[in-house]
DNA sequence: GCCCCAAACAACGA
DNA sequence: CTCGTTGTTTGGGG
């Protein structure tokens, strides 16, 4: 499951490899998470060219010539491939096929991978995009949840997943079972600063050690959710436990709020 | 807090000592927790005899010559006394007076003492009614719950309090965090015979000690629901822990199922 | 690891 | 301890 900074990758790849391209023909393997019939979508993109690819939360919007999109999320293990034989792909859901003879293929073993064209606007701003005056309003609104359930739902901020939720409250070193209530306005200042550092740091970790990454998730460089590791990069050991129903990584170097 | 069998042996003493005995006046004192109004109540028990009183659930049922019944519920802190001089009691909430003198006082240091004036009909069974296809066919309505909550939620059986249940739940050997949906038959039908079991001896119990009682609770006799004991019956070292939202005593012989 | 929903659980006030 | 309400957590299925 790549998370927010994988998925900023990709979706920067991906528009550099697409951008322009004319879609010549789509082909349907499964159509259970599209949110329209296939006619509908086939209507819509074929012969439109790709005017942009991007990423928003943890979907990959692909925005057609037409003004049309369609999101793209893929869940626990959905995967894009370009190739030029859609054959050698298993477990396909969609294949765009460029006029170029390439293709985009959206695959998923677990089928969970969801399509849907020109869905309504999403207000929940991007990780990218919060400042801490937001995170303050939000906590206000819920107050008693903990740091780790509220950075990963994605009702209050869009794209921080169970990995990256961990680094950041490592890096902010803010214990993930805090209570978001209690956390003191200057820790709030400061974890809002270091959802920014980490993720954007991670983008560039992820561009260095694979450049044109469009699948898969590069987690080498995690500093705690990293089950390679033992310790953090402090000495410290790491702890792992189930928090807010989520598979947790953290240390004692961790403050606990409330 | 007495629970079901303390409230047994003084619904058992209450009659003996008033069955057939005159009212001859009321006094109100606190009519928050009412469900009538106090003239009403005057209206409907002043120069009736008590025909029975008994216990169901955790109400003590005062039934009247006149088919008219009171429900009192003690709450937390509520307790009867019988006095001649009624203002020797704090706290009062009511007071009967009969004609041989004797006065039935409820008091209540906190207030929450319900009294229900021909209260709508329960049909929640009363815990020393329940037999294991009724707890079969609660569990399979309910089966994510612990035992532990579903022992004390008065809406699957009536009488269960917070002692009792651990009481019940060491006897039967099943560990309070059990989940019902995953207890075996076998398991429920010896639960089923615990529940009757621990309850009667402890009505018997309660009796030995103190014949009389009508207020009050006797709880030093409980095998791990007792702060004064560090060790069950067996040597095992008494765990004291919130489940389901408890204070809440249990051992490591009591198995975990689910 | 993702999202959604239902149900269980927790906390609070009356 | 009860009732109701609200908010949060948990677990299962897709």
């Amino acid at each position: 499951m790549p998370e927010l900074p994988d998925l900023t990758v990709f979706a920067s790849n991906l528009n550099t490899i697409l951008k322009n391209k004319e879609v010549k023909s789509i082909e349907f393997f499964n159509t259970k998470r599209l949110n329209v019939t296939r006619e509908e979508l086939q209507k819509f993109i074929n012969n439109t060219t790709i005017h942009e690819i991007r990423r928003s939360g943890k979907e990959i919007e692909f925005i057609f010539s037409n003004d049309i999109s369609l999101f793209v999320h893929l869940m626990l293990t959905g995967g894009f491939y370009i190739v030029r034989d859609i054959q050698n792909i298993k477990f396909k859901i969609i294949a765009l096929t460029f006029s170029d003879g390439n293709s985009l293929v959206i695959n998923d073993p677990k089928g969970l991978v969801t399509l849907k064209l020109n869905p309504v606007v999403n207000n929940v701003p991007d990780a990218l995009d919060i400042d801490s005056d937001y995170l303050k309003k939000k906590i206000l609104e819920k107050p008693k949840m903990s740091i780790k359930a509220f950075l990963i739902d994605q009702k209050i901020i869009r794209g921080i997943g169970n990995a990256y939720a961990d680094e950041i409250l490592w890096e902010a070193k803010i214990s993930p079972k805090s209570i978001v209530g209690k956390l003191p306005d200057e820790v709030i200042n400061y974890l809002s600063k270091t959802i920014t550092k980490v993720l954007l740091e991670a983008i560039e970790q992820i561009k260095k050690i694979n450049p044109g990454i469009i699948s898969g998730e590069i987690r080498e460089f995690l500093s705690v959710h990293n089950p390679r590791r033992r310790e953090s990069p402090n000495g410290y050991p790491i702890i792992k436990e189930k928090i807010a129903s989520k598979t947790t990584y953290y240390t004692e170097e961790q403050v606990l709020y409330g």
